[in-house]
RNA sequence: GCGCCUGUGGUGGAAUUGGCAGACACGUUGGAUUUAGGUUCCAAUGUCGCAAGAUAUGCAGGUUCAAGUCCUGUCAGGCGCACCA
């Protein structure tokens, strides 16, 4: 042997060899047992792949492989998240079409992918801005308008001034554009919604059914924002009804105010009655120029203006109390108005100290002079009326039913979440397959138009009244109603680049389908995907949006589970060697390019799994690759050292069961890092025997292949053990030969270790005991004092505790 | 402010139910091989100490025969949410 370890001429090989076997292509061969193996796919920018991307898949790859060879049969598919801005606007800077664009990226993605040897079958490799893709994306759409969760809104929407669109809630990020860090202001739009909200239960209830990590669970729950409560209705001295929600109805003898978004519609069907209306009008002009972050932000200094001219009508009591405005109240929650308790919230409080409102105490056991009493688990209520003496708990339940019994509330349950701003105002996403008639009003058009493809237009640029670029092109727009064939004008707007990643992995199941999304035999056959691996920041929004879209296509049978992934887990960053985030700016971006060139792609890959938790963000560092390097190295010179054997060698047995043990559990519970240390470990003691048989070797490389494939099946090939590495069985241990035949037992004295002893596992404590004692250092210790206690662990330790 | 997480050598990081702290690497030092650099191999490497030994998991307490691990308090860093009634 003797050669050297030349990875790049290796890797070419198999990579090549591979491609043309079509090794990992996922056969629809449905008797097989079946594992779906997911990684997010990424986004194709022009940088090409960051050194960031191949530590979850290789993570996901290395199960992937050590799955097939399991025996499963294992679908690990791969695409493009391709629509999005910033080709959108290297398109416009460049004055290319972001389709050719997107091609050029794709193609280089494609080739560095190909190059860390991860085992992706590119049979079934999906676009997102593939009119053949989106034509489905689109179909999705149109069953969500059908379906009536998808309609048109007159809303404040979050403007990116920079990128000149309307964003998500969820990609407004203090402030500021999530994307390009730009400034957001609010700004009034049509918009097309999604109504997620009516799927927020469902949300939380079935995460009860699937394995994601608690984090990732306890965010999202977080996000959705359940709470229970009532809605309660106010008369007001105008004799309209001014309704609240609370999630305290228990203390509302204690309502002293009202406060009403300064937005409330009620202001303006108050007008003539409001004596203050001047300075009314300009708190809401003022409130209106801040973002919804501005507002938060003064969140110490609580300002309003009081309603001169009309009151409200406490319905327990009867009681004429004030009504304000106040940008502490939000209109998009609840019903946008509030009752006020300032002596058991928090806000109310200094909203009322600032203002000189009275208080009132009903839950007995703070000192409201001092601090609001919000903790409603142990306090007793007073001043009450029919709930004084009660317990809090008590009170609710007794107030909601009187609120329902009399007809002035009932109970509610209330969502944080919104729902999902789904226009976006550019050219580079999929157009919404709608039309508007003058007659028949918003229209899907009929699903054997579709793919509704995007237009040639001349500039991508969004117009600078923040229309899209569509809506200047007059051959788009006009068109005829398909219901009753008058004149309509079709919508302009794109959808956001969260719709294609919202079904992707449905795809994937039967990619090349020109009848429908998915054949119900693929999608029966291989959803749910058993394992998701992504990054955290996408927890709120794409695993939100696709369990979304999932159980709505559920619900209309276009697929077969109500939970489209079984198992999530997170990954952290690969961070800068200064331990801050790679960019450009900073100066501390790796290329992986260059490390492939310079230790090969098995190294890379090593090393992206050995560098710490992979759950946790680690900091690159160049000089810890080369011990990766030098491991790969060694077993590479391995070779150098075989003899024959058709078994392992005793002295290794129990080292081989016992890696084969760590590296299988290691896999499975994401500790890359430790399964590489334990291989690392058997190879040292390989090392110290100065030789290594067929037997062992063979198993070896079958262990690291997950992680080295390339590298492995050279090995495998060149020592001639038959047939190709990829095709064999994942090694077997036997648990009785991963135990030690003697263990060392430590012997402590009073908890200090003093000395230790070679017994044989299992030995008995009688016999340990009295081993212990006859070590002649521990019987010198011993002597003259008085033994209070004898510890004994099995296998583990001896503690004398003396006086 | 609220919620969640993390604090271990010079560095990245290991440590079943509480049971030898520092696995596995990196780096460093010394030695061997080499004309030299690189590679490779051997040895040492938490701290103090010649040694015996002492001491050590952010800090301060507590429980226990025994604590990185459990409890209380505290400090530092990170992430998420942020007037959600």
């Amino acid at each position: 042997m003797s050669q050297k370890y030349d990875y790049a001429k290796i890797e070419a090989k198999w990579q090549k060899y591979w491609e043309e076997h079509n090794t990992f292509h996922a056969d629809n061969d449905y008797s097989k047992p079946k594992f779906y193996a997911l990684v997010e796919f990424p986004y194709p920018s022009g940088q090409g792949l960051h050194i960031g991307h191949p530590r979850p898949y290789t993570a996901m790859d290395i199960v992937a492989r050590k799955r097939r060879l399991e025996g499963y049969n294992v679908l690990f598919p791969m695409g493009w998240d391709a629509f999005g801005l910033p080709t959108e606007n290297f398109a416009i800077k460049n004055k290319i079409h972001p389709a050719l664009v997107t091609e050029k990226n794709v193609a280089h993605f494609k080739e560095q992918l190909k190059a860390i040897g991860l085992s992706f079958d590119w049979d079934r490799e999906v676009n997102t801005t593939d009119p053949n893709y989106f034509k489905w994306t689109q179909w999705i759409f149109l069953q969500l308008f059908k379906h009536g969760l998808a309609y048109k809104k007159e809303m404040a929407v979050n403007w990116c001034t920079s990128c000149k669109v309307v964003l998500a809630n969820e990609e407004v990020v203090g402030g500021c554009c999530e994307r390009c860090g730009g400034e957001v202001v609010r700004k009034v739009k049509s918009q097309w919604m999604l109504k997620i909200t009516e799927y927020a239960q469902k949300l939380i209830d079935d995460l009860a059914e699937v394995d994601y990590f608690d984090r990732i669970k306890t965010t999202q729950i977080n996000w959705i924002g359940r709470s229970e409560g009532a809605e309660v209705d106010f008369e007001t001295t105008t004799g309209d009804t001014l309704t609240v929600y609370t999630t305290r109805p228990d203390t509302l003898f204690g309502a002293t105010y009202m406060v009403i978004a300064p937005e409330h519609p009620m202001i303006g069907k108050w007008a003539d009655q409001l004596t203050n209306m001047d300075e009314i009008r300009a708190y809401q002009e003022k409130a209106a120029k801040k973002s919804d972050f501005d507002r938060t932000e003064m969140n110490k200094d609580k300002t309003g203006v009081k309603l001169e001219g009309v009151k409200a009508v406490n319905p327990v009591n009867g009681q004429e109390i004030p009504i304000f405005i106040s940008d502490y109240v939000l209109m998009s929650y609840g019903t946008g108005a509030i009752m006020a308790v300032p002596a058991h919230d928090e806000r109310d409080w200094e909203f009322a100290k600032v203002f000189g409102i009275p208080m009132v105490e009903v839950v007995a056991g703070g000192n409201i002079e001092e601090a609001a009493f919000t903790d409603c688990a142990t306090g007793v209520m007073v001043n009450s009326g029919f709930l004084t003496g009660l317990s809090v708990e008590d009170a609710k339940v007794k107030i909601k039913d009187w609120l329902e019994e009399t007809g002035k509330g009932h109970r509610k349950v209330n969502f944080k979440l919104r729902d999902w701003v789904f226009s976006r105002q550019r050219y580079w996403g999929e157009p919404i397959p709608l039309v508007n008639c003058e007659k028949c009003g918003w229209v899907a058009i009929p699903e054997e138009e579709l793919p509704l493809t995007l237009p040639e237009v001349e500039s991508y640029m969004p117009t600078d009244n923040g229309e899209s670029p569509l809506s200047t092109l007059e051959s788009f727009i006009n068109t005829t109603c398909p219901c009753c064939g008058g004149p309509a004008k079709r919508e302009t707007d794109t959808m956001p680049q969260w719709a294609g990643s919202s079904w992707y992995f449905l795809r994937y199941c039967d990619p090349h389908n020109d009848k429908e999304l998915a054949s119900k035999e693929a999608l029966n056959y291989w959803m749910p995907v058993d394992w998701y691996n992504g990054g955290m920041e996408h927890t709120t929004l794409h695993l939100l949006y696709s369990r979304f879209w999932n159980k709505f296509l559920y619900d209309i049978g276009a697929v077969t589970t109500k939970e489209p992934y079984m198992k999530r887990t997170s990954h952290g960053m690969i961070l800068g060697e200064n331990g801050e985030k790679m960019s450009k700016s900073r100066g501390n971006v790796i290329n992986p390019d260059d490390i492939i060139r310079q230790y090969g792609a098995d190294t890379l890959r090593m090393y992206e799994m050995f560098v710490g938790d992979f759950e946790k963000a680690a900091p690159w560092s160049t000089n810890s690759i080369k011990g990766c390097k030098r491991f790969l190295d060694r077993v590479w010179a391995l070779q150098d050292m075989l003899t024959n054997g058709d078994a392992y060698r005793p002295e290794l047995e129990s080292a081989f069961h016992k890696t084969i043990r760590k590296v299988s559990e290691d896999i499975e519970s994401l500790k890359f890092n430790t399964a590489i240390a334990a291989m690392m470990a058997l190879v040292n003691d390989i090392y110290v025997t100065g030789s290594i048989n067929r037997a062992e070797l063979r198993t070896l490389t079958v262990l690291l292949n997950p992680f080295a494939p390339h590298l492995t099946e050279e090995i495998y090939e060149a020592n001639g053990f038959g047939g190709v590495l990829n095709e064999q069985k994942w090694p077997v241990y036997d648990e009785a030969l991963c135990v030690d035949e003697t263990v060392e037992i430590v012997v402590q004295i009073c908890g200090k270790v003093k000395t230790k002893l070679n017994v044989p596992a299992g030995a008995a404590q009688a016999d340990v005991l009295a081993q212990a004692k006859a070590d002649p250092k521990i019987a010198a210790l011993l002597e003259g004092k008085q033994l209070i206690k004898e510890i004994y662990v099995q296998n583990k330790l001896v503690n004398f505790v003396v006086k």
